[in-house]
DNA sequence: TGGCGTCATTTTATCGACAAAACTGCCATT
DNA sequence: AATGGCAGTTTTGTCGATAAAATGACGCCA
């Protein structure tokens, strides 16, 4: 779980603050499953880990509990929060409902401008696909584009709380993403199950739009079942 | 055998750690306007007026920036984050649809035990309200037990991060809420306002009562607007 | 008057230290 | 063999101190 760092932090915007740079570097370790669920967070282990010193590290920890990435006992620390299918299954319907509303919303109110933003992200999406890799930093930039085509999708909803909670649905989503293996990963046609969707917002459809998006949502599903029913 | 110390964890809620407790104070301190938008956290200030260090207190700050009740910059500190009309309607808006659909899935789900919590939750914030008076403890006592009327309407919809997003979406309300003076609340008659809802409930009426919870959101919004329209 | 740099003061972010709580391994007792 | 203390070790939560940054005051000069 370590050395895929300089990419992020290179990333990580004007953090002059010792406490956003180890936030960041914590939260995506936990979504790409670098840090597993369960994983007990001891400070001393942390500061060594992340080479900071305890109080950016309770800061940042504390800025994660209220995401739903880490929990915490009273006295007895921090560790990352579980993953369970019903959980999943939460997550899903929450994410279905919530975008789909973002996605109508979006198809009535957007322009020209709308639809280039996500044939763009689309494009940079496919083209980082086919190089597919395992290693780090690659899978988190394909998460990136993956997340940006999808905010892309909901960006002209104009409700600014929705779209926070739809980013904050697709990383805990991402969690389990993370969880299949490759191989897995790699038997569907990602860049089709989303040229498929954008097909129907450029024809402004919004049920067949929200129906496609709800498809590619569900597919998770069933990779997910198998890894997470013991 | 009930020991001291689980007597005492009961009572305080989030009882031992002195962190838990200055974070649900100021919580409740912005959610309440005792703390106005805008209004900076000095972390010395702080530490007076709330008597504990600063590392609890910057965790307990850190807890609220993700819940949205404080914002923070780099280098300058915390401070509590601004209401404006604009952030209202997203908000009312957002709980409108989140707790429609919570509503129509308890109404669907949920069974005579629900509907004594409900009964019984009107009944004590029913008797708590003729007995109106602006003082503090009064007003918070008030909050509480209209919150958990709320939370009970929807409580068998059978989604925690529903549940939990409705929780959220309404103590951010309540900061509005805490806006408009008592003459202007007495205006309304919100015990009939909730019986209104409650009546659509036990009928099983989930589109009537989804449009009077509606109406019912939607009244603040004109005692809101003059305030906030300079 | 009004803009600008400089210096002193306040405020923030971080570190190291410490008391209290939780965990661990061991032994005696049943 | 299982249970229940008991001491030693780890880990947590909190405090005070300190460097870096922001803020504010003041005088200088156009």
């Amino acid at each position: 779980m370590v050395n895929a760092r300089q990419a992020i932090e290179a990333q990580s915007d004007g953090g002059k603050l010792l406490m956003s740079d180890v936030y960041q570097r914590i939260r995506e370790d936990i979504i790409m499953g670098r840090l597993e669920a369960g994983r007990k967070l001891r400070i001393e282990e942390l500061k060594a880990e992340y080479g900071t010193g305890a109080s950016p590290l309770r800061e940042a920890l504390s800025l994660l509990i209220p995401e739903g990435f880490v929990d915490r006992l009273e006295n007895r620390g921090f560790r990352v929060s579980g993953v369970t299918l019903t959980d999943f299954d939460d997550l899903l319907d929450m994410r279905c409902w919530s975008e789909s509303r973002a996605l109508r919303r979006s198809i009535e109110r957007g322009g020209k401008e709308w639809e280039g933003e996500i044939v763009l992200a689309l494009y940079w999406f496919s083209q980082a696909f086919p190089d597919h890799d395992a290693h780090d930093d690659r899978a988190s930039e394909r998460r990136r584009l993956h997340k940006t085509f999808h905010m892309a999708l909901i960006a002209e909803c104009g409700s600014p709380m929705l779209m926070e909670l739809c980013s904050r649905l697709f990383d805990r989503n991402d969690r389990y993403r993370s969880l299949v293996n490759f191989a897995a990963t790699a038997e569907r046609n990602h860049v089709a199950e989303h040229e498929q969707i954008v097909e129907a917002v450029l024809r402004r459809d919004a049920d067949a739009a929200v129906s496609a998006l709800a498809e590619h949502y569900g597919k998770l599903r069933r990779q997910i079942e198998p890894i997470l029913t013991p």
